[in-house]
DNA sequence: GCTATACCTTG
DNA sequence: AAGGTATAG
């Protein structure tokens, strides 16, 4: 039975990238709530699907590694493929050169992939989902130079880059976030591969199943399926819009998203229903190439408040206009990739990432017995005069934590 | 423009 | 109350 692949097994099946971890941390990108569909499989292995396959990836200082299994049914897959891409199958022989254009690869790829070569499509598949091409590290500098307070995050959580996701699975994951927490949304979304996406393959006890295609998502009996599934009101969201992106505006519409200007794209996403501000400015920053569009949700207002001491005229709850003047606020703060920024304070907000705070041994030395006594003192964890640290949680400590983000 | 409320489930 | 949205006042 096909197993996941380790890098420690010394098997000859990984291929390689230079990457360092200052520009990309698998850890942090991989389970910050942009992606559901990302696990660890083993220690620093993450497997998931991408682009139609099931791939593990892994990484040492100065290298990504990355596997791409096999896929069960080569046949079924590749018609999968085009029929996503609106290519009906009788057609196919009519039009070459429609054919081609529609396609996301040529079918002389196409065929080389299934046939286990493809080794440079695979690689650039890599370098576009997490856009190698962008220099995080060179805009950690800026933003560090702009924001002393993101400088202070900056030196742990290096390397939070944004992915760049398929718009049809960024829409419909996101569209089940809303009153929501991570973890369920993670089951959430695979469940609704499970039952709505073709199986790709089986490792070890686990089937990998594709994102659903936007037909399977605008069947009307989906919505009954999700509610089965525990969707709650979101299961009618998806459902709805599925039908009404296909019904309005066809199969490209989504994807076309990616080459009209940040506003533009963002005021289409919120003609559908289950998607308000939000969730579109997340689908614009995570799927459609608008790094300037920037989230702004409970806690990236908490952020504004607490670290930014933003005002907002005591307003209840995040109106339209406070949305906007957040947003504003951000960007003139960090710029034209002002979402990425504050996916790195978000990331670093997470509870499952607060143990990496306790670890000072990567900031400055001055700065660190500074930086480590003030957070002693909020967290009641004793230092010693040499600035030894005893890494012991104290009762206080645990309930200064809430749910996902520390209060 | 701002506030309040319902909407599904889960911890 | 959780990475909200839609609706009415």
């Amino acid at each position: 039975m096909a197993t996941h692949a380790v890098l420690s097994s010394g098997a000859k099946i990984w291929r390689s990238l230079a990457c360092t971890k200052s520009e990309l941390r698998l850890d942090l990108t991989l389970a910050c709530g942009q992606s559901f569909r990302w696990r660890e499989t083993a220690e620093g292995h993450w497997t998931g699907v991408m682009g139609g396959r099931v791939w593990t990836l892994t990484q040492t200082d100065d290298t990504l590694w990355y596997h791409v299994y096999k896929t069960q049914d080569e046949q079924k897959w590749v018609s999968d493929r085009k029929r996503r891409a609106g290519i009906s199958l009788h057609e196919e022989n009519k039009s070459e050169e429609r054919l081609k254009g529609a396609l996301k690869m040529e079918e002389a790829e196409l065929v080389a992939v299934t046939s286990a070569q493809g080794t440079e499509e695979e690689e650039e598949m890599l370098r576009d989902y997490f856009q190698l091409n962008v220099e995080l590290g060179e805009l950690y500098r800026e933003w560090g130079a702009a924001d002393p307070h993101f400088k202070q995050i900056a030196d742990i959580f290096t390397g939070v880059r944004m992915l760049r996701q398929d718009p049809t699975e960024c829409l419909f994951s996101i569209i089940c976030t809303s009153n929501n927490n991570i973890s369920r949304i993670q089951g959430m979304v695979e469940s609704l591969c499970q039952a709505l996406g073709t199986q790709l393959c089986q490792l070890d006890q686990t089937s990998y199943y594709d994102f659903p295609s936007l037909t399977a998502l605008a069947d009307s009996s989906v919505e009954t399926c999700l509610r089965d599934l525990r969707f709650g009101y979101r299961a009618r969201f998806v459902q709805q819009s599925a039908k009404k992106i296909l019904d309005n505006h066809g199969l490209q519409w989504l994807e076309d998203l990616r080459s009209v200007p940040y506003q533009q794209a963002h005021n289409a996403l919120c003609t559908l229903p289950g998607v308000g501000t939000k969730v579109a400015d997340c689908v614009c920053l995570m799927s459609l190439d608008k790094a300037e569009a920037v989230p702004v949700d409970t806690h990236v207002w908490q952020i504004a408040k607490r670290d930014y001491k933003y005002a907002g005229n005591g307003q209840k709850s995040i109106t339209d206009k406070l949305y906007r003047e957040i947003g504003d606020f951000f960007r003139g703060l960090w710029g034209p990739y002002a979402g990425w920024a504050q996916s790195v304070l978000f990331c670093a907000d997470l509870k499952k990432f607060q143990k990496l705070k306790e670890m000072p041994h990567l900031m400055q030395p001055k700065e660190e017995e500074e930086e480590t006594r003030i957070a002693c003192k909020k967290t009641k964890i004793k230092m010693e005069d040499n600035g030894a640290v005893k890494l012991k949680k104290t009762k206080s400590a645990k309930l200064s934590i809430k749910n996902e983000k520390v209060v």
